[in-house]
Formats: C-alpha cells, structure tokens, sequence
DNA sequence: TCTGGGGTCCTAGGACCC
DNA sequence: TCTGGGGTCCTAGGACCC
C-alpha cells in the first residue's frame, strides 16, 4: 500500500518477566531462582508473572496458583506489588522518550515507538535499539526486548521472538515471510478459540492464513476476519493497530471486582463490598474528570457462572453514593437470593467528559456531594485509604438522601432486606 | 487445573423511530 | 392480514490482552 520510502519505522519494546525482574531488585536473594509473582500458593487467584526458572516446569501467567504450586513446589511465592510496577514503568516510559517524542505505553511493561526520521540523530535502527536498550538497562537494571518493523503488529510480533534481552529487526518487505512460519496464535487478537476455528479450516501457520482469499475470512469471521486477513499479510489492517503512536484516547469504561476468599451470600458482607467498589469506581472517575453514564454490576455465583447487568441513567455521574446506589438495585434485582456469590464488580461505561444537564436543586445537590468526596480524595492520599470511612460517607448519603428523598430510595432499617420492585 | 483484575473490541437481538 | 428497511440505542455475553 504504502511506498517503502515512506515506510515509518516502529519499535516494540516489552519488558523481560517485568513483575518478577522488579521483584527481583526489591530482593536479589529471587535472583536465578523458580519465581511466582501473584500471591501465595494456597490462595484464590493466577499467577500474575513467574521467572524463566519457574517457566520451565509449565508455570506462566494466567495459571491458578494451586495448580503453579502443584507443578513446582520449590518456587518462591511473592506478592505482587501496582505501585513498584507503575514506579518501574514511569522509569522506563522516561527513558524512552529520549528516543523519540512519538511514545505510547501499551500497558505497563511494553510501549510502542514511532522512530521514523530519527536515523540523523540516533542512527539506523538497529544501532539506535542498541543505544535504547543499554539506556533502560544502565537507568532501570531490567531487561527488555525491542522488535522493529514497519507495523505495530510486527514490532510486536518481533519483539516476542527476540525475547528475552534481544533485538530483532523485520527488514521493509520482508513483513509477510518472516510472519509466515510462524503458528497463527503468535498473531495478537488469536487466542485458543480463534486458534481451534482456524485449525477446522486447516489453518496452522500465519502463512496458510495469508494464501487464504481474504472474502473468504471475512464471510467466516466478520470485520475481525478482513482485519486477521491483513494481518497475515503483515499490514496494520483495521482496529487498534491501525493508530497513530502516541495517540492519546480517554478511558472508555473503569471497573472494579472483588473476588471473595470463601463465596458468602451474607448480605452484611457483600453490601459493604459493593460500596467499596463503587467507591473505588467514582475516585477513578473524578480523577479522569469523567462521567458514566451506564453502571454495570457484575455477579459471579459459587459454580462460576456469571451475570452481567447494567443500567442507562438518565443523568451520568460520577458520584459514590450514585454508583452504589445503582448496583446494590441491580444487585437486589438479580441476585439469585441465598445464593453463595463468589465475585462481584461494579462497571461504569459510556463515560462522557461534559458536564450534564440537570435541575438546579440536583446540580447543587451534586455538587456538594464532588466537594465532599473530593476532599475525601485528597485524604486518602495524604493518610492512606483508610483514612476516610466510606461506610461513614455512604452512611451519611443514605441520610441525606432519606431527608431529600430526590431519588424515592426508602432509608434502610436494621435488618431490612428487601428492595423495592421498579 | 478450579479458574484475578483491569481493560478493549465485537456481535447479536430487541426496542424504537422514521 | 403474511410482514420493508435503515439507523440508533441499549443490553448481555464473549474473545482477547497484559
């Protein structure tokens, strides 16, 4: 499609063991040893990341701990610590755009690079993903690996095959023969189901996947199909990677869950929880200056099935007090009653920046209760999350709210369970 | 094996409107 | 009274990624 002298030049830069390799710093004893990051062996939960050493008997990421133990019980089990990763992450992120001004963190522990026109300054791009990798080394102690390419999809692709502490770089035109040997699940966006459908139709390799028409994927596979054909063929066909690098886009839903060590259909448990979600669902929301204006609960029973439920409001919000409000009714309203529940999560989505419309009685209302909790923001971050009861701020809403009655939510008395039908 | 938590994107059906 | 068609919004679920 597009001319090779135009061609840009991307870098894929993926940590090594990321979590593991930090956890390592924090304590070198790790060093060299079978490493479980995710928590101890006998509790609910997956293994986040695990070391080389631990790779080898079968462990990665996404196993249950129970079943990580099974396969290697002389690993060492850690905890895993967000604030060390996203500390590490900001210390890579800072590196890497003295490389380039085009940088964009896919997640914690990768980022892609828009390198085009940097050959005056840094050199051709192999010499100057050897300056970047010395330079995240000597800054950060970790290891990364860097692929490059003229896509996204085979900077990423390269950088996985390079892994660990390597550089590879797909010369221009050179896209679709490197990609073809490789088995199609290497493809970003194939997983096990994907994997198993293209094996019924006797695709193994990215290279029988390219020789296939591309109407043909697309009759079996919908929009996703056109994208896999493009991909194939080594070109960032359709969807994400198809964006500019760095091209900066606000959330589009935030999200909490709660998985509970034993299931419990004690309702003095799980409602404190739902609040707590919600809670943690609002802070994240005014820290982005957003407003939701669907509130999804999320409900998972003791045999693992699970439910989703969500709600339209009429008005978005971004208030604590709102989003509990809205998914303990959704909760009452769907709960399987007496059923023991293993996890819940509360979801805010169609989020909108702009402030809404409403009454002046709500909008003043509204927006004591933002100075409210804002302040109580700023508490948590001075003293810590415990630092302000949000059983005491809800508590206090449920009062006020029982006065005002705005939203018709009859007060709760001790031991009254029931929720009133729409 | 007994399955986390935070996201993104896609599909499909039904309601509703013109 | 045998049954259009397109568009949009909403909801539920699922694949996939790190």
């Amino acid at each position: 499609m597009e001319n090779i002298f135009l061609a840009k030049t991307i870098f894929h830069v993926d940590m090594d063991a990321f979590f593991v390799s930090v956890e390592e710093l924090f304590d070198p004893s790790l060093k060299g040893k079978a490493v479980v990051v995710g928590g101890r062996p006998n509790e609910r939960g997956v293994v986040s990341a695990a070391s080389y050493e631990a790779r080898r008997f079968g462990v990665h990421s996404a196993l249950p701990l129970r079943t990580a133990y099974k396969l290697c019980p002389q690993a060492v089990f850690v905890d895993g610590h967000p604030e060390r990763y996203r500390v590490y992450s900001k210390r890579v992120f800072s590196v890497l755009e003295r490389f380039s001004p085009l940088v964009e963190m896919a997640s914690i522990d990768e980022a892609y690079l828009d390198m085009t026109g940097t050959e005056r300054l840094l050199g051709p791009p192999l010499k100057a993903a050897h300056r970047l990798h010395e330079a995240v080394k000597a800054e950060t102690c970790l290891n990364c690996s860097i692929g490059i390419s003229t896509a996204r999809l085979v900077a990423k692709v390269a950088s996985d095959q390079a892994k660990p502490n390597g550089i590879l770089w797909v010369l221009p035109g050179q896209e679709a023969r490197f990609l073809a040997p490789l088995p199609v699940r290497k493809i970003p966006g194939v997983g096990k189901v994907t994997e198993k459908d293209l094996r019924g139709l006797g695709i193994r390799t990215v290279g029988d996947l390219a020789r296939l028409d591309e109407a043909v994927l697309g009759e079996r596979f919908g929009k996703w199909g056109l994208a896999l054909a493009g991909k194939a063929r080594g070109r960032d066909a359709g969807g994400w990677f198809d964006s500019e690098v760095g091209a900066e886009s606000d959330p589009k839903s935030v999200s909490h869950e709660h998985t509970f060590g034993e299931d419990t259909a004690d309702l003095d448990v799980i409602e404190p929880v739902l609040a707590r979600l919600a809670a943690m669902v609002g802070r994240r929301l005014r820290e982005y200056g957003l407003h939701a204006r669907t509130v999804q609960l999320k409900l998972r029973y003791s045999d693992f099935s699970t439910i989703t439920r969500a709600q339209t409001l009429s008005d978005p919000t971004q208030l604590d007090t709102e989003l509990f409000e809205q998914a303990r009714r959704l909760f009452y309203a769907n709960w399987k009653t007496g059923a023991r529940v293993r996890l819940l999560g509360v979801h805010a989505g169609s989020l909108e920046s702009g402030a809404q419309q409403m009454s002046i009685l709500e909008e003043d209302n509204s927006r004591r209760w933002k100075a409210a909790l804002e302040a109580a923001d700023r508490l948590r971050d001075k003293y810590g999350e415990s630092a302000v009861s949000l059983a005491k701020a809800l508590k206090g809403a449920f009062a006020e709210r029982t006065h005002e009655n705005p939203a018709g939510l009859p007060g709760r008395k001790r031991g009254q369970r029931d929720f009133p039908e729409k």
